[in-house]
DNA sequence: CGAATGATCGGCT
DNA sequence: GCCGATCATTCGA
């Protein structure tokens, strides 16, 4: 039997217009990193979608355009890397056409690849489940650093990008609820744009709300 | 220029 | 379950 090759998600992928169809989709995809010649990955088990037409939890909510935010207006198929209570890097994945200011957070992934590399990373001496459980915590683990990996093009060339190898997941197995952390967005607050793969044992345990 | 505020995590009680 | 760490970003004076 011939094996699946990896094939990289490209712009088609990532230009689509609906961002919680494409934060369903990114679940069973991989994500990877080749920094410095080191290379990881996992595949992704727990995503958010942010809309920044009309999404009060989104940075770029009402389409508001700043320093920070100019990336999510880029094309879609780019990184969005951001830091977060002064201490976490937040990867999200810059999505739909131009001057649509959409992404989708990475909260999750199920180590692959590197996983040496990874525990080194996170001063791990083994592997446990919260090896990269959490948006801040799988960045650390992969390697990634708003300063060198914000507003970057997602493909091989670079330090990042997203694999398909095959995988098609059952739909009933995608969990939806409320995202976590966002308590102050009101109504948006309410929404259930936070995906997780039913059953993974490698999904963040999401404090707060949201279950 | 100052002040407030997070799309979090891990340690401690 | 609670709390502190730690700082870029944003907004208003």
């Amino acid at each position: 039997m011939i094996p699946i090759k990896n094939n990289p998600l490209d712009q088609s992928f990532y230009i689509q217009s609906d961002v919680i169809h494409i934060a369903r989709s990114l679940l069973g995809k991989i994500l990877v990193t080749n920094i410095n010649g080191k290379r990881t990955s996992g595949r992704i088990v727990e995503t958010e979608a942010y809309r920044g037409f009309d999404d009060k939890a989104c940075h770029a909510y009402g389409n508001k355009k700043t320093e920070r935010t100019k990336t999510m207006f880029l094309e879609g198929g780019r990184s969005y890397v951001y830091l977060c209570y002064g201490i976490h890097h937040l990867f999200n994945v810059v999505t739909g056409p131009k001057d649509q200011a959409d992404a989708v957070l990475i909260r999750a992934i199920e180590p692959i690849e590197g996983i040496d590399i990874m525990l080194q990373r996170r001063n791990f001496s083994k592997i446990k489940t919260n090896l990269t459980a959490g948006p801040g915590t799988l960045t650390k683990a992969l390697g990634i650093d708003r300063k060198l990996h914000n507003s970057i093009s997602l493909n091989p060339n670079q330090d990042i990008w997203i694999e398909d190898d095959g995988t098609i997941l059952n739909q009933k197995i995608i969990l939806e609820s409320r995202r976590v952390g966002v308590d102050y967005a009101e109504e948006c607050a309410l929404w259930n744009w936070r995906f997780r793969v039913k059953n993974s044992k490698w999904t963040s345990k999401g404090k707060g709300k949201g279950e």
